[in-house]
DNA sequence: CAAAATACCGAGTAATTTGCTATGATATTT
DNA sequence: AAATATCATAGCAAATTACTCGGTATTTTG
């Protein structure tokens, strides 16, 4: 029940963009140090996110990437599922075409799949880019804060 | 992002456990066969929950499983977690001792997979065998009252 | 008492997934 | 032309999953 690190990485990598929004292509060695990911494996990452749509590349010297949309407009759930498929917690509730068991009629265990679905989806689903720069400003106000009665 | 057929079998078990409770010891070849599980593997599945004092055991011929409290006492969430291990979509939220990295302090991501986690929590501890039982009778119900029509 | 039925136990294993690394090609800027 | 990037594909070790196999211990039944 856990993600893999290709949802991990991958989100931090596009929060890593978001928070670079407007300022031109970003290079994917520098998200790669920000972050402490492997280059080589980001580079995977960040060509599913490419083709999802998410990012856009600037490619020779000087090149890189950035977010194809803006900040509010990507939900952390595009990202994930991206990466890491339709969110399913059980396969016949995948979100996309669930492959129904021959038992599927009477599943009484399939409502609680759906359940769990639903609730991680719209969690994901509420959380923008753009909210999680606006959270890392305000924990950045909040240190600020303590700064100056230290 | 999947539960395993642990959980899926392991809860699939319990709840033909306790649509029998009451009614003395299960044979796990029976669970098995109605389940369509393979027995070998299941038997390793019930041990774990066993383990967890989620089910009690009568050795011998005519003996079998049955549940170690009622239906309403037992938890879907606690069999997953018996299971699958302690809820964490990541594991630096894990419900039990979560290994922090030394980027927690300001990590944003993190408030995130916080969210899924409870939120899958709060699914699976709402939900316990008797209320899969009753909504096994509802269904039940539902299918006598079509056929009454036709 | 013997046989059958059952739970209990530990090891082994094929297939899949994960999390990379390695190598090289292609595009753009300087 | 050289440097800096992205793009693409293949390979691989470790872990996990979903089992199977073979046997032992316990209890009931004929």
């Amino acid at each position: 029940m856990k993600l893999s690190t290709k949802g991990e990485y991958g989100l931090r990598a596009m929060f890593d963009l978001a928070q670079r929004y407007g300022t031109g292509p970003v290079s994917l060695k520098s998200i790669a140090a920000r972050q402490e990911i492997s280059e080589h494996y980001l580079e995977q990452l960040i060509a599913v996110l490419r083709k999802a749509g998410l990012v856009k590349s600037v490619r020779g010297a000087q090149g890189g990437y950035m977010l194809a949309r803006e900040p509010e407009e990507i939900k952390v759930g595009e990202i994930i599922r991206a990466l890491e498929g339709p969110i399913a917690p059980m396969e016949c509730v995948s979100e996309e075409d669930p492959e129904e068991c021959h038992r599927s009629e009477s599943c009484i265990t399939r409502k609680i799949w759906r359940r769990v679905r639903d609730s991680i989806s719209e969690v994901l689903d509420a959380i923008t880019l753009q909210d999680m720069c606006d959270e890392a400003e305000k924990e950045r106000q909040k240190n600020d804060y303590y700064m100056y009665y230290i």
